[in-house]
DNA sequence: CACTTCCTTGACCGGACGGTCAAGTCGGCG
DNA sequence: CGCCGACTTGACCGTCCGGTCAAGGAAGTG
């Protein structure tokens, strides 16, 4: 990997990453060899290693990118909205709107949790997401509009249900965004009582 | 591996089940080797494949049974309950009780089912336990206890929640069974809000 | 003791895979 | 044109690891 690089390099390490992305996700990333990456490119070996300094190093800033991208998603949606259940609700919405437009990174995504080697980068991504989730939850209590409960735990619920949806309905099955949406924040916010 | 087993011969094979299981979850699947697990042992690696046709052969029969054993579990705390609401939530409480007693198996089922080879096993065990869940659910609704939802649906929700809540806190920080049954009871059944 | 069956050993094999590198190509610039 | 540095090639290497196997106990039986 080279710090400096002209526009046709940045191209070429998109397409690596592009590539890499896809075949991670169809075969899972041990399975993928670097051969088989180079070879759906089209390339020389010697290309991967001119880009990247390992394969680990190109997942490591695969699943960066990846994270940035979402947290990115995920402001911009909130945005200036005041209400802390609103605020909410929105990010559980850009979140399954950000898997609906990269389903592949999902079970990259998936895998890296279970890795000792990115583990720690995923445990990191997690905790930044529980930490706004569970300022918003603050305010909410505070305000009243939310039930006075442990709210890192409610954090964790929330995301636990929104990963889930995000497996079953828009990864596997990639139905309407706003149906999934809709039960994710209606769950989420009254439960299953009639 | 053999069909007939003397009593010694179903020693050794549940010495090496067990023995891979703690090596499977501290360092991971791959990264554990044969070699490795056979050295714990202190045996030659001959024994392994004397109980086992192969790596993969062993994670197989790992998944089966604690699957198997979970279930159990689950069917036995609900046994003759009337109420579906009330079913559910024995479900959820016997499901965190028996990870707070079989840790180690929670990192392993969270990569099996990342991995090509055993989505599909992990996959039906899921499909499995979602359909259970569904049908307390229906029950629920009919008698005007559960809002009338996507069952199936409400069902992902439910099983996201407790596997967020039984990774954070059961596996990771081992706290109080009640306590993290407690909030995702009430998580499920009545959400946020105040 | 002889004989079988169950189990154990550990050196060895084959192949896959991450990573290297000497050699070459290509494009731009003076 | 000549040169330089950015890129590309693909044969090659070392290692690791799942799996094999010929040989050797040990335990039970007659």
């Amino acid at each position: 990997m080279r710090s400096k690089l002209t526009p046709r390099g940045q191209e070429r390490r998109a397409q690596l990453i592009t590539c890499a992305a896809r075949l991670f996700a169809e075969r899972g990333y041990h399975p993928t060899s670097v051969a088989d990456i180079v070879a759906a490119l089209g390339v020389g070996k010697g290309v991967f290693y001119w880009y990247f300094a390992s394969k680990e190093e190109l997942l490591a800033e695969l699943l960066k990118a990846s994270n940035h991208d979402l947290r990115k998603r995920q402001q911009q949606a909130i945005g200036t909205e005041a209400d802390p259940v609103r605020r909410i609700e929105l990010g559980i919405r850009a979140t399954l709107e950000w898997f609906h437009l990269h389903r592949e990174y999902f079970a990259i995504i998936q895998f890296a949790a279970t890795d000792e080697t990115f583990a720690p980068v995923l445990a990191r991504n997690r905790e930044i997401s529980i930490a706004d989730t569970i300022r918003h939850l603050k305010d909410g209590i505070v305000e009243g509009s939310i039930r006075d409960a442990d709210p890192e735990m409610l954090a964790q619920a929330i995301h636990g249900v929104v990963a889930e949806l995000t497996r079953a309905y828009i990864v596997e099955r990639d139905e309407p965004v706003d149906h999934v949406a809709d039960l994710a924040v209606s769950f989420s916010l009254d439960g299953l009582r009639a």
